[in-house]
DNA sequence: ATTGGGGTCT
């Protein structure tokens, strides 16, 4: 026996030091998580323990040996000891709270937290709080999270700096970017990672520009940037294709030395590689000595997104060569590159490296394998891959979802939801975008009031976006009350362009357009200001139901507003408009005076209208357009035809009909035998 | 003893 054992047994000084020396004995070896030395004392407190059945100074040293193990990993004995203890202090929760965010069990620190709070002799620090906000942070729960940042603001470490930068990442990473914001501004000293989380938390909740300045704001205010900082800017560059902004932070990394850091590095050549600087990627990346499979995904990735998957798959190669093994997201990313370039044979091929390397398992694998053989219009392959997965992750059956849609399979993806309900899968936003559309094609209304049913009780009809396309499924099915009263659920504060638009657009297509004309009148009212898609809704509207002058109102409205400018698609509405009430001479005069050249779609608009009014001068002309514009469309072939049958000239009729005939063989232009009397 | 941080897909 040696050390403090032999010390307590010769018992030549008093126990208080012993203790204190056990204590110190602790602390460093926790310092230097020396994790045998930690075992061996906690040995001679048993042995201490039994000698003297002196309790009160193993009591002492105990909650030292749970912070020592709890440093040293060891999380058994911690945990253990810990439950052991009679009075942990908080000290000992900390240190216990710890483990658990280490070990991601995020909900065993709120219980702890709970604990401690009710055990009335001690109480939380400022150790325990960012502990709890991580936590809070993790489970998503702000209202938790709100209640414990009233507590910090009761206790008097509210204003600590390192509790309010995790308050501050709490409330990023659950979405609350304005209460973020309200915490940031009452801080009385910010640090560079008060700042970090502002700039990350804002480009996370897809604030890119506002992420910059606030990195700007930093600088301004001579804050020293460091790697986070790099880290967390790069990205919103890269998002908003900002390259000077990028190179300005390239240029500071390398200033302040902080290039050492591969993780720097690597964010450096994702913001090269979107913002479409191949040369300036490629030059951090040679760069880099000790690549990691980061970087090369990144480089991979570059290739991609500049259109040239053969390099990126060469790439690939290259990267093993070098003993750096592709991961799920370097499959992933190639695979998506393979679907939309429709690569069917290679994408075929990463699958087989894919299993024979064991990635298939991997959701994100999974996912992208569905996706690729679905693009490639192999939706049978697609299936057989989905139905291998665990399906227990709402990505692969959302990717099997928009694999149906994107084979026009409305049905089967409507059929395939249904299941995914009965396998108590939880499905999340972006699922609907895929499955939506679905319902609109099949236009089956008792289909869309089940949805509809389920997106209530399910709470997703309280997102925006999801209302919006149930209004569209029930204007698709027929039924504008239903798609009215969804509209009018809409808190009138959440209502957008895009839900207007849609309830608009369908009055308009049911040949409602006073309700539709009112409808806009009203959105503006209510302070939206329209843009080009509503004006098309509205205009449509007008020209289904015969409302000339409330068109033509409303398109000089448009004229005069500086933000929105008639494209295409408005000049067809007004010309079919104007052509459909015979106000032909008027229609021409437009077209005439049109800031660009007419497409297609509006001389086809007049050529409608000639047809409908027997006007051979003005649809001759508008023939003769659009035969130059759309050779390929027999339609327009089919409407002069029509126009000179109408008036009885059949010679003419005749002619065209030949001339539609031949086009497909000869490919003559056939404007040119007709003649053309005013242009 | 504490806080913030990279590439992909859904």
């Amino acid at each position: 026996m040696n050390g403090p054992s032999r010390a307590l047994l010769k018992d030549k000084r008093s126990l208080a030091e012993i203790t204190a020396q056990f204590q110190a004995l602790l602390k460093r070896y926790a310092a230097t998580r020396s994790l045998a030395k930690v075992k061996l004392l906690h040995g001679h407190t048993i042995t201490a323990d039994m000698l003297h059945s002196s309790l009160g100074s193993a009591e002492d040293v105990r909650p030292y040996m749970v912070v020592s193990y709890s440093r040293c990993g060891e999380v058994r004995y911690a945990r253990k000891l810990f439950d052991e203890l009679p009075q942990p202090g908080v000290v000992v929760y900390n240190h216990m709270m710890r483990i658990c965010v280490d070990r991601g069990e995020y909900f065993g620190v709120l219980k702890m937290f709970v604990e401690l709070l009710q055990l009335g002799y001690c109480a939380p620090d400022k150790y325990t709080f960012p502990l709890v906000f991580k936590a809070c942070s993790e489970l998503s729960s702000v209202e938790l999270g709100r209640v414990i940042h009233g507590q910090t603001l009761m206790s008097k470490f509210g204003s600590g700096t390192i509790v309010q930068n995790s308050l501050l990442a709490m409330y990023m990473n659950c979405g609350q970017k304005e209460e973020a914001r309200k915490v940031f501004d009452a801080m009385k000293e910010k640090s560079v990672v008060s700042w970090n989380t502002m700039i990350n938390g804002y480009f996370k909740n897809g604030c890119a520009q506002t992420a910059l300045v606030f990195f700007n704001q930093m600088v301004d205010f001579g804050v020293e940037i460091d790697g986070a900082t790099a880290v967390s800017v790069l990205p919103a560059c890269a998002s908003l294709k900002k390259l000077n902004v990028g190179r300005r932070v390239h240029a500071a990394v390398e200033k302040k030395v902080l290039g050492n850091n591969i993780v720097v590095r690597n964010a450096l050549v994702d913001m090269y590689v979107k913002c479409g600087s191949m040369e300036e990627a490629k030059s951090v990346f040679d760069g880099i000595v000790e690549k990691d499979v980061v970087s090369w995904t990144s480089m991979i990735n570059g290739y991609i997104l500049s259109g040239d998957v053969r390099k990126a798959l060469v790439l690939c190669k290259a990267m093993q060569i070098e003993g750096i093994r592709p991961n799920s997201v370097t499959i992933a990313s190639l695979l998506s590159a393979c679907a939309s370039l429709k690569y069917l044979n290679d994408g075929r091929c990463l699958h087989g490296w894919v299993m024979r390397q064991k990635l298939d398992s991997e959701v994100v694998v999974e996912t992208s394998l569905i996706d690729m053989y679905a693009k490639c219009n192999c939706v049978e392959v697609s299936f057989g891959v989905f139905a291998r997965t665990s399906r227990k992750r709402a990505a692969p059956w959302s990717a099997m979802l928009s694999g149906y849609n994107y084979n026009g399979l409305a049905a089967e993806a409507v059929g395939l939801f249904k299941q995914m309900l009965m396998e108590g899968v939880k499905p999340y936003e972006v699922t609907f975008n895929s499955l939506l559309p679905a319902y609109a094609t099949l236009a089956d209304l008792q289909l869309a009031m089940n949805l509809h049913c389920y997106l209530m009780k399910s709470g997703f009809l309280s997102t925006i976006e999801i209302a919006t396309s149930l209004i569209d499924i029930y204007s698709k099915c027929g039924n504008l009350e239903f798609a009215h009263k969804v509209f009018n659920a809409i808190p009138e504060e959440i209502k957008d362009i895009f839900s207007w638009s849609v309830i608009i657009g369908s009055y308009g297509v049911h040949g409602h357009g006073k309700t539709a004309v009112s409808l806009f009148s009203q959105m503006v009212q209510s302070g939206i200001k329209a843009n080009e898609i509503t004006f098309t809704s509205v205009l449509h509207a007008c020209s289904h139901s015969g409302l000339v002058d409330e068109g033509l109102n409303l398109f000089k409205l448009m004229l005069k507003d500086q933000k929105t400018n008639p494209g295409d698609d408005h000049y067809t509405c007004i010309v079919d408009l104007l052509g459909r009430a015979g106000r032909l001479n008027e229609a021409y005069d437009l077209m005439i005076r049109m800031p660009f050249r007419p497409s297609h779609a509006v001389w086809g608009a007049l050529l409608g209208a000639c047809v409908i009014h027997g006007n051979v001068e003005l649809g001759e002309i508008a023939a003769k357009w659009l035969f130059e514009l759309e050779p390929e469309n027999t339609g327009n072939f089919v409407l002069l035809a029509k126009l000179y049958s109408a008036l009885g000239r059949w010679e003419d009729a005749e002619n065209v009909r030949h001339l539609m005939n031949d086009v497909g063989i000869r490919k003559e232009p056939a404007h040119s035998l007709i003649e053309v009397r005013k242009m």
